[in-house]
DNA sequence: ATGGTAGACCTTCTA
């Protein structure tokens, strides 16, 4: 089973980019992330021609995320829990069925830029609640894939040029810190345990020619619980679809279980 | 050199 995810930058903007990679690569599953669009303008049509079934969160202009899947999608789950007041559609929960279920989640974690601000602290008490959550799902011991598009750099050596992102907040101790504490509850980067990956990179931003100059870092991630690590086969983080015509700022990177 | 681009959509915000 093939599982994707990707952040598109505008899923509406993005259509053309976006159905021509899934008609090649044909994902089991896809996780989205800034989709820009409330669900009554995602373009679930498309999406169902070529066989999917769709579940959105969506919300205007910003932010929202998707889940695509080849077999139905249950117990579809709206928002990250513990905070009420918290209306950002950032997270998407569901289950993928079929003789070996997969529970999957699309996750666009909070940027968090600029520091010293409250969108940092949004973003520090969004990676809690997230730990929270993972907590009580890693309990259910099931086959889980927290995928999306995590706003951290994990290490300098995720980064091309690690002492440009001293300043900003996907590189923050805490910031990093929070993610590690994440892992250890028993979750595993699929990018790093996979046989022969490294020098990956899943994002290089429009400006100042970072693409040209490879000014990448990796931040979508793909963490697996033990029956999920147990299973996985591969990564590919496909790195040609940044140098595609009308490109997300982001690529899409794609884990295969034994399933 | 503190720059630059992209998307939503009304004017500036987010990234």
């Amino acid at each position: 089973m093939k599982i994707a995810t990707w952040n598109v930058n505008s899923i509406n903007a993005r259509l053309d980019t976006v159905l021509g990679w899934f008609k090649a690569e044909r994902p089991d599953v896809a996780c989205l992330q800034e989709i820009k669009c409330i669900d009554e303008k995602f373009p679930t049509e498309e999406f169902q021609s070529l066989g999917y079934n769709v579940a959105v969160n969506g919300q205007k202009s910003y932010n929202g995320v998707a889940v695509v899947s080849r077999t139905p999608l249950e117990d579809v789950e709206k928002g990250l829990p513990g905070d009420d007041a918290d209306d950002h559609a950032r997270y998407l929960e569901t289950v993928i069925s079929g003789p070996s279920p997969v529970r999957v989640a699309s996750i666009y974690l909070p940027n968090g830029n600029p520091i010293g601000t409250e969108k940092f602290d949004y973003k520090l008490a969004w990676m809690r609640r997230l730990q929270t959550h993972a907590r009580a799902l890693l309990d259910l011991e099931e086959i889980l894939v927290l995928a999306g598009d995590y706003n951290v750099i994990p290490e300098p050596a995720d980064a091309d040029d690690p002492a440009s992102w001293a300043g900003d907040a996907l590189f923050q101790p805490q910031t990093r810190g929070a993610f590690r504490s994440l892992k250890w509850l028993g979750l595993t980067d699929a990018y790093m345990a996979a046989d022969g990956a490294a020098g990956g990179y899943t994002f290089w931003d429009y400006q100042a020619g970072a693409w040209r100059r490879n000014h990448g870092i990796r931040i979508d991630h793909l963490l697996l619980s033990p029956a999920a690590a147990d299973r996985l086969r591969s990564v590919t983080i496909h790195k040609d679809m940044r140098g595609a015509d009308k490109p997300s700022d982001h690529v899409p990177v794609v884990v295969e279980l034994e399933i």
